[in-house]
RNA sequence: GCACCCGUAGCUCAGUUGGAUAGAGUGUUUGGCUACGAACCAAAAGGUCAGGGGUUCGAAUCCCUUCGGGUGCACCA
């Protein structure tokens, strides 16, 4: 990798100081070169020398390397203090070849080898999918391939939320409808949830049946139990049908109620940590060095049920079997106090070696900046949703119409994945409908479109990959450039465990590809060996942008 | 009340161990199809990085403070 060999021959060149010295780093002026080195400034305020000597010093040393001929083309020191580094046009096509004929495009291997355990998507029983579940579901699946691709491996679980108080309220609302077990639909439990759950708002006497009706499910009333079965198989069933539509894969497909025959031994182990407090178990986390309050962890109701916390410290303990080295977990960042807590106990009771991390994500928000709501109040389904962007779709073009089934359903759903996942999973967002239905601009269909207008000219020609030393224009030496960020942006991706940086960095590679295509043109090129160097670079660029947005969950359609 | 997050172009947002001239998309104005597909490319305009103070050779980034917005704070998940 050519920032590691930079690395390296800045390293070498100043190692006599035996001080630690930043990165090279990838240029932020490419006007004025590929790469840069700020190192000046602390080396001369450690040594009290001024920047400028050093600099000179250091460029000096650098021209005279041994690597120099072969690395780069020009070095020179910048007034306030910069090295800035110009790569020659032998070593831009040496990695390039090198990472066509490598696997991963070259990836170094890891170091070691780790297991990551992942859990997203969280989908409630109860209740349907809505464009809430998007963002989970998406950045979840999109990390498990960056981590995957990385080389880490893997084990993905859904936790369906099937055994709180929302099943309590579900069966509550059945049973008072006198609607029997074999009679429940999909559409009657889409209808019941938000029904009794309001209910249980606004009477205090209804909270507390659907309360008991929680508890005694969890303690195994036969009724209940066969009536959760039902919800569950039913509800389950749609669910999966819509993260296959989503390509969204989990390996296991657990819950809280799986979680359940951990609980007993959770609690001897939690035993010593425990207390009772207004007549429920509580676990107090708080610690000297909190500056904020941070509230005592509630493990078991005043009625002794069990809550989200306890099943999830419960899920841990099932976890820790297959001995994980990460988890994390892609919920909602308003659950950051939460979690904060649950990973708190986990440590006081030694429940797992793992690093538990909580991968959150910003509230999604409508055009007016509150949280998203329908007109009529709702969450909009996902599947609406879907169907929205596809009318919309379908309303740009009279063309896409004539466009088989299949295509238009990769087209849409790269729409609503590359809408979200370009965003910093960190910050709220604005969900706004109409940016679900661009197709111009940084959008999924932007990036589809250049790899199949490339994909089509590759396709007219015969050619196998092969390429000189040669570099033609700038337009085409700024495409094999972006090209070579690939391992550091996989690798910042892993790190910040933010697949916003892959969806960036594939639309940089995208607008590099229409600026070539707009200015170099193949078709009835004279000059040969150009020609094969150009099909060379473009086969090897969409290579790399089709893994890129199978990293980001998309497909590629045929045609489009 | 306490705590956390945020405030960058008209709008939506990048900018993460502090670096050079703060970048995209969209919208506005304009130019480019006899063309490997114009879902594209090119150009212009658009900024007191919320305000103030501090640290530093250097701050959108770190610290303090004021204002504005959001979120969380035990029997929901």
């Amino acid at each position: 990798m050519i920032q590691e060999q930079l690395n390296n021959l800045v390293k070498d060149v100043t190692k006599e100081w035996k001080i630690d010295i930043g990165e090279v780093i990838i240029s932020n002026r490419p006007d004025l070169c590929d790469y840069q080195w700020d190192g000046c400034f602390k080396l001369a305020k450690i040594l009290h020398k001024n920047p400028l000597e050093i600099g000179n010093e250091i460029v000096e040393k650098i021209k005279n390397h041994q690597e120099y001929q072969n690395l780069l083309k020009k070095v020179e020191f910048v007034k306030p203090g910069f090295i800035n580094l110009t790569l020659s046009n032998q070593i831009i096509n040496d990695c390039l070849k090198e990472m066509n004929a490598k696997d991963k495009f070259g990836l170094t291997p890891l170091k070691k080898e780790e297991l990551y355990f992942l859990d997203y998507g969280g989908p409630n029983i109860a209740k349907p999918l809505h464009v809430g579940h998007l963002r989970p579901a998406i950045i979840g699946e999109s990390l498990k391939r960056i981590l995957n691709y990385r080389g880490y491996k893997t084990i993905s679980d859904v936790h369906l939320g099937d055994y709180g108080l929302q099943i309590g309220q579900v069966i509550y609302g059945l049973l008072e409808e006198n609607i029997k077990i074999e009679d429940i639909t999909l559409n009657i439990l889409e209808d019941m949830y938000p029904k009794i759950s309001k209910r249980c708002k606004d009477n205090k006497e209804v909270l507390e049946k659907c309360s008991a009706i929680t508890k005694e499910l969890q303690d195994g009333n036969d009724l209940y139990q066969k009536y959760f079965q039902k919800i569950k198989e039913i509800s389950l069933k749609d669910i999966k049908r819509i993260y296959k539509n989503l390509d969204v894969d989990f390996d296991l497909w657990n819950g809280e109620s799986d979680a359940y025959i951990d609980i007993p031994r959770l609690k001897s182990i939690l035993k010593p940590y425990s207390k009772i407090s207004e007549g429920a178990t509580i676990i107090p986390v708080k610690n000297d060095l909190d500056k904020k309050e941070m509230p005592p962890l509630l493990l078991e109701k005043s009625n002794g049920a069990y809550l989200y916390a306890t099943t999830d410290l419960a899920s841990i303990l099932k976890r820790e079997e297959v001995k994980p080295n990460y988890i994390l977990y892609v919920v909602d960042a308003r659950q950051s106090l939460y979690f904060e807590q649950v990973f708190r106990v986990a440590k006081l009771g030694h429940l797992t070696d793992a690093k538990l991390e909580h991968i959150g994500f910003g509230t999604m928000n409508g055009t007016d900046g509150k949280p998203f709501k329908t007109r009529n109040g709702d969450m909009l389904k996902l599947d609406d949703l879907i169907i929205k962007t596809k009318e919309t779709f379908l309303s740009l073009k009279e063309d896409n119409n004539n466009m088989n089934e299949d295509d238009i359903n990769k087209i849409v759903d790269s729409i609503i994945k590359y809408a979200d996942l370009q965003n910093n999973r960190e910050r709220d967002y604005i969900f706004d409908l109409e940016k679900f239905s661009s197709v111009v601009g940084k959008t999924g269909p932007y990036i589809l479109y250049t790899y199949l207008r490339i994909k089509k000219i590759l396709d007219k020609e015969n050619f196998t990959f092969s390429i000189s030393d040669q570099i033609y224009d700038e337009h085409d030496r700024n495409l094999r450039l972006e090209l070579l960020k690939f391992q550091s942006v996989i690798d910042k991706a892993v790190i910040t465990r933010m697949p916003s940086y892959i969806a960036d960095y594939v639309y940089q590679i995208c607008v590099y590809l229409n600026i070539f295509y707009q200015n170099n043109r193949i078709e009835g090129l004279n000059d040969l060996n150009k020609k094969q160097d150009w099909l060379s670079i473009l086969s090897l660029a969409i290579k790399i942008v089709k893994q890129l947005l199978d990293l980001l969950v998309i497909q590629i359609p045929t045609k489009m």
